[in-house]
RNA sequence: GCCGAUGUAGCUCAGUGGUAGAGCGCUUGCUUCCCAAGCAAGAUAUGCGGGUUCGAUUCCCGUCAUCGGCUCCA
């Protein structure tokens, strides 16, 4: 099988300390996976970057922090308790899985009858072996991962963990509105974990049963949520570019009426060219018109009025709701491989060799910059520590003074460090470092005084 | 959960029913001093459990995990 770049980046990944199995010394957790230094780095960057386009930035939005465990009525009212359960049977010839309902609704709408519920399951063949009958009792399927509270397993100490962050918006909608004084059209960002019972979880850390997501719903007037919608599709699609993601391996897909969400008018993905084995694309972020859904249901089922009350124009309604709900650890995955790089460069023969760079926007950058003295000795490398001590009290930096400085820069390269300083023997005369760049290579001569302030002209946003 | 494949060092891979090897990487020392240089030394692996066997990394069973395909999917 061909290596491809989702290969090499996994593999890059678990060298350099991106990304580790969960538990691996004990054979390893399904579908979970530990992130070391650099990808902590990498992960809080990118988390950063979102706050600060999404809430910091902007005068209409602003920030949330609510709790992972959240009432279980809340999740009766968003409809998660019904549409993520579903009655599973197996075939006990082939061992295929079918949803039981939906095999009584296609034998009732073939013979005619009118109550799917009706449907004997004796009655019922396997669509793929063809026995008649033979099925397992039903098992629920949830798609809510379960915790109990209190000193024992009861069911009135049963509670769910949140499989999407935006209920906790919701519930907490009156509230921000009131106290951060704000109106439609306004947003409440929030990142934060949330928990999925998937049942096929894979492809590294593209799906896996716990995850990061960085979700904004975005409150509007009822009749310009279809505006909106496009306006956020936008400003979405911008954000990837912006940070570096070539446009050619982005693209809009547009979710088909019949399988919405139970909440969704309409729903547009933002979808990475990850070229997994099995699809090519892959899902980034949602973005979807929940449109009064959420706060209506809230609204009956908590008593509480969720409405927005207009007092220039006297009108009140229940605003409409446009979420852009993205990924953490997707948007990782995929700037990670948007950045892999293989070109050549200079070695000391006169040749070239192969060098590894990950091309990563600076802000995403898990290590700023790297000091690395010339040579180990005993006047450069005192020297290069101090620049690095002061330079670490700005951005995350690096020092390395082990092996040829050759080998340094590949070092750096691999990583997407930017930039590279060399503390060399002139600097005991001229007071002076070079300053190596990443992507082409080049070199500048700054004083050392200087190179707190040049280095802070270029990580602007950092 | 089902079917198939896979599991040997940090990474990529060899190999064997008789006690495991390479390349790169890593550590230490010397040397060199602006793009993976050289010399020397060193650390690190058969996912886990059981069975067969005088002896299992190799064969068998189970289990865990990963990959692929189903099924499902906000």
């Amino acid at each position: 099988m061909a290596t491809t770049t989702v290969d090499r980046v996994i593999s890059l990944s678990k060298r350099r300390g991106f990304v580790y199995q969960c538990g691996e010394i004990y054979g390893g957790t399904k579908s979970a996976w530990d992130y070391g230094p650099l990808g902590v780095e990498l992960k809080d960057n990118i988390k950063r970057q979102w706050w600060r386009s999404m809430v910091q930035g902007r005068d209409d939005v602003v920030g949330l922090d609510s709790s992972v465990i959240l009432p279980t009525p809340v999740w009766n009212a968003s409809g998660h308790l019904s549409a993520f359960v579903d009655p599973l049977v197996e075939c006990q010839n082939c061992h295929k899985r079918y949803r039981q309902d939906h095999l009584q609704e296609a034998y009732a709408e073939k013979k005619g009858l009118s109550d799917p519920d009706a449907v004997e399951m004796e009655l019922i063949a396997c669509e793929s072996c063809g026995t008649r009958g033979q099925w397992t009792e039903p098992k629920m399927f949830n798609g809510l991962l379960k915790t109990y509270l209190g000193p024992v397993d009861t069911e009135e100490g049963l509670h769910y963990l949140r499989p999407e962050t935006a209920q906790g918006i919701f519930v907490n909608f009156g509230q921000v509105m009131t106290t951060s004084r704000k109106k439609p059209p306004f947003g409440i960002g929030q990142i934060g974990k949330s928990f999925r019972n998937e049942i096929t979880p894979g492809n590294f850390i593209f799906r896996t049963r716990e995850f990061e997501q960085m979700e904004m719903e975005f409150f509007v007037k009822p009749g310009t949520d279809e505006e909106w919608h496009e306006t956020w599709m936008k400003t979405r699609m911008e954000w990837y570019t912006g940070l570096g993601i070539d446009q050619q391996n982005l693209r809009f897909f547009e979710h088909p009426a019949e399988k919405l969400s139970h909440y969704s008018k309409r729903t547009v993905d933002i979808e990475y060219r990850f070229e997994f084995a099995g699809s090519e694309w892959g899902e980034l972020e949602g973005i979807a018109n929940r449109t009064d859904f959420d706060l209506k249901t809230h609204s009956e089922h908590s008593g509480k009025d969720l409405q927005y009350f207009d007092q220039v124009s006297g009108e009140r309604w229940t605003p409409y709701v446009i979420e852009p709900a993205a990924g953490v650890n997707r948007a990782m995955m995929a700037f990670l491989i948007d950045a892999y790089t293989e070109d050549e460069a200079p070695n000391s023969k006169g040749g070239v060799d192969q060098r590894t760079v990950l091309k990563l926007d600076p802000r995403l950058a898990p290590c700023k910059a790297a000091v690395l003295p010339l040579s180990r000795n005993e006047d450069l490398s005192p020297k290069a520590r101090d620049l690095a001590a002061e330079l670490r009290q700005l951005w995350n930096v690096d020092f390395d003074d082990a092996a040829a400085i050759g080998k340094r820069y590949r070092r750096q390269d691999e990583i997407g460090t930017p930039f590279c300083i060399t503390v060399d023997f002139d600097t005991l005369d001229d007071q002076a470092v070079t300053i190596r760049e990443r992507d082409t290579m080049t070199q500048e001569r700054i004083a050392l005084d200087q190179v707190a302030s040049w280095l802070a002209a270029r990580l602007l946003g950092c």
